[in-house]
DNA sequence: CTGGACCTTTACCTTAACGTAAGGGTACGA
DNA sequence: TCGTACCCTTACGTTAAGGTAAAGGTCCAG
């Protein structure tokens, strides 16, 4: 049964796509952008994937998660290659790292402000909600009998009003002389 | 000078478009989406935009930061615009800030471990930075005089190894007889 | 040795949010 | 009445990460 290679038993894209939950497609561009390889090709052309393959697709999941694109990730793994030959490319790597940590490190505060944001909006369309329709601006809504308050709308609801609804029609065509 | 109109300089849109950062395609854009209409044209067909323009302007940009697309806002602003016949239009407004709210939270937590994550890479790839070249394992650095105390790589740095590299050269064509 | 499942390459399609160019008209100061 | 800076529409280009199709070759169980 074991020829000279090792048995541990070869895939094919198809076996190895369903067994990490891309499609075979996938597994081919991450080929062609130089982030995974067969490690065989069988007689006729398959590819030939060992356990390895499964590993490094894992982690290119992991890293599309943290937010790196593909090309990114194919820099990080040749600069990864190239630390045999030198100290620079693996400070690249460790650079690239602390540049996404920065980066994540901006979304959340930016995240946490728009949760913020959210909250406050949700909050003043919920005590809006018995003015059916609710107005943005307390002029809109004269005799709402709630108290609310809420005063300025947030900005997030603010930018409802005004400017005419671009579906409507032709715009007036309006003659302006001495603009 | 004071025509019929109000006398408030109207704006074309590269006048517009400098004053909000943005590039007169984009508001040209905005408007084919049904984000943004001129409020009259000029005689010559020239789009012109009030001082409105500028806080939806605004409103579409902080949208667009907080995560939602260009055909979401349209959306959005059309459910808006339906408050006036009855309050489920509103409803999907809520609804939808609502979505997005559960979306941001969702995305903290994704961020947070994601900062862990890399914290983690980062003290890992330090702590082995005078192995020149550094190696996922404490085999590949067997006489490494560091007695670092981080063991198992971090997930983000673990998929380095393996695998050869696609760039080299024609994977070798294996006859692999009895797959 | 054959059928059907799977594989190969090549190549065009998709979505978002614009960029850029072409070909031609407009506004307005000098 | 220019000149020229700006505007109009139409339409194709771009990037990311694949999807999908076409035309054909391969694997292997029966």
């Amino acid at each position: 049964m074991e020829t000279s290679q090792e048995a541990t038993k070869l895939l094919k894209v198809g076996d190895l796509a369903r067994q990490c939950g891309k499609s075979a497609r996938a597994l081919r561009l991450y080929e062609e952008l130089g982030l995974l390889a067969p490690t065989a090709r069988s007689h006729g052309g398959f590819r030939l994937y060992d356990e390895a393959a499964v590993t490094r697709i894992r982690w290119i999941e992991l890293l599309q998660e943290s937010g790196f694109t593909l090309h990114q990730i194919r820099d990080l793994l040749r600069a990864w290659q190239r630390t045999h030959y030198g100290p620079d490319a693996m400070n690249r790597v460790r650079d690239t790292f602390a540049a996404r940590l920065a980066e994540t490190r901006a979304a959340l505060v930016r995240y946490r402000e728009l949760e913020r944001e959210l909250v406050g909006s949700l909050e003043y369309l919920n005590t809006c909600q018995e003015c059916r329709p609710p107005r943005t601006t307390a002029d809109d809504c004269p005799h709402c009998p709630v108290d609310h308050g809420v005063q300025e709308p947030p900005a997030l609801v603010a930018g409802f009003h005004s400017s005419p609804a671009p579906g409507g029609g032709i715009p007036l065509r309006v003659v302006t002389e001495n603009l």
